[in-house]
DNA sequence: AGGTTGACCTGGACGC
DNA sequence: TGCGTCCAGGTCAACC
């Protein structure tokens, strides 16, 4: 269940293991769920690309790719075509200006779902059962992307824009540009947090962990809060996801760094998955409740 | 239209 | 042992 510190940590893996290299070829499974493109504009899109960096967006893994002119003869011909066609002298100018055939630029998009792993191996290591997609490298390792449940997606970009998704990261924002996120929202404010249009990369784990250090109930109705409780939930939330980061996120199920190492600090949850068990500020048990579908765990006495 | 619910999917835990 | 049932939760479509 990676949420913002889980894949933040597998991107800074990756990154570290697979920057530079580039994939020579890419094999899909047969079953389509996992894919938002086609499997045809996944295939063209990553190979030759070179893997220029990996990083974060909201839940989402983006590897940017970038594949150098085709052939030399290629590129004298579409600029041939194209000074024909046009030939005006302020379209030369502009030519002047950029020497170098600018390099075309993607993105891979993986989300990882719910059971998602990007696992870096050698050719020879054996397959995992539910492996969907590997990415065979020139440096002779695979980067194979394994996902039980298949609620993980790939998708590639080709626009000039790159990749972008709807709501702000956590980390990011300034208490200004958080405050007007909820203050019209009658849902509750666990449902406010999981909206990923709002904030992304908040999951249900540390929705709740933030809420109790907060001090505000899962139920409670975004609007109602105060602009003084909505300044400590702000800095709950940073607080929450640079712990979790800096432990290397919550190791829970089958969640693994880039290896598949599963050594991962657990960290230390105050209310998820701890119904029933004691408050660690005042005693009084965990409650569990579900709110959208989802479990939510609180303090029914430090949470108002 | 904003808010809420259920379906998707599989493996693991649990009860009988 | 083995089967059935429930639960996990990210996201989206469908509903209220």
């Amino acid at each position: 269940m990676p949420e913002l510190p889980e894949v933040e940590t597998i991107a800074r893996g990756l990154a570290q293991r697979v920057v530079g290299d580039v994939i020579e070829s890419v094999w899909l499974g047969s079953k389509p769920e996992p894919l938002k493109s086609s499997a045809q504009e996944i295939a063209t899109t990553l190979e030759g690309a070179r893997i220029q960096s990996v990083r974060r967006v909201g839940k989402h893994i983006v590897f940017d790719l970038e594949r150098p002119p085709t052939s030399a003869k290629t590129r004298t011909s579409k600029s041939a075509r194209r000074t024909s066609r046009k030939n005006s002298p302020d379209n030369r100018r502009v030519r002047a200006k950029t020497p170098a055939e600018p390099v075309e630029i993607a993105n891979w998009i993986v989300h990882l779902g719910m059971t998602g792993q990007l696992l870096v191996c050698p050719p020879d290591a054996e397959l995992a059962k539910h492996t969907h997609a590997i990415a065979k490298l020139a440096s002779g390792r695979e980067l194979r992307f394994v996902d039980p449940r298949r609620f993980g997606r790939l998708s590639v970009v080709r626009s000039q824009n790159g990749f972008e998704t709807a709501g702000v990261e956590p980390l990011d924002v300034s208490f200004d540009a958080f405050v007007p996120l909820f203050r019209k929202r009658k849902l509750p404010m666990k449902s406010a947090l999981l909206n990923q249009k709002l904030l992304r990369g908040v999951g249900n784990i540390y929705a709740d962990e933030s809420l109790f250090r907060a001090g505000i109930r899962p139920r409670r109705r975004a609007a109602t809060l105060s602009r003084e409780k909505l300044c400590l939930l702000y800095k709950s939330v940073q607080q929450v996801l640079q712990e979790a980061i800096a432990a290397g996120g919550s190791s829970i199920s089958d969640y693994v760094g880039a290896e598949g190492e599963p050594g991962f600090f657990q960290m230390q949850h105050r209310v998820y998955g701890r119904e029933g068990e004691p408050c660690l500020n005042c005693g009084t048990a965990i409650k569990r409740i579900v709110i959208a579908g989802r479990s939510s765990h609180y303090c029914p006495h430090c949470q108002k």
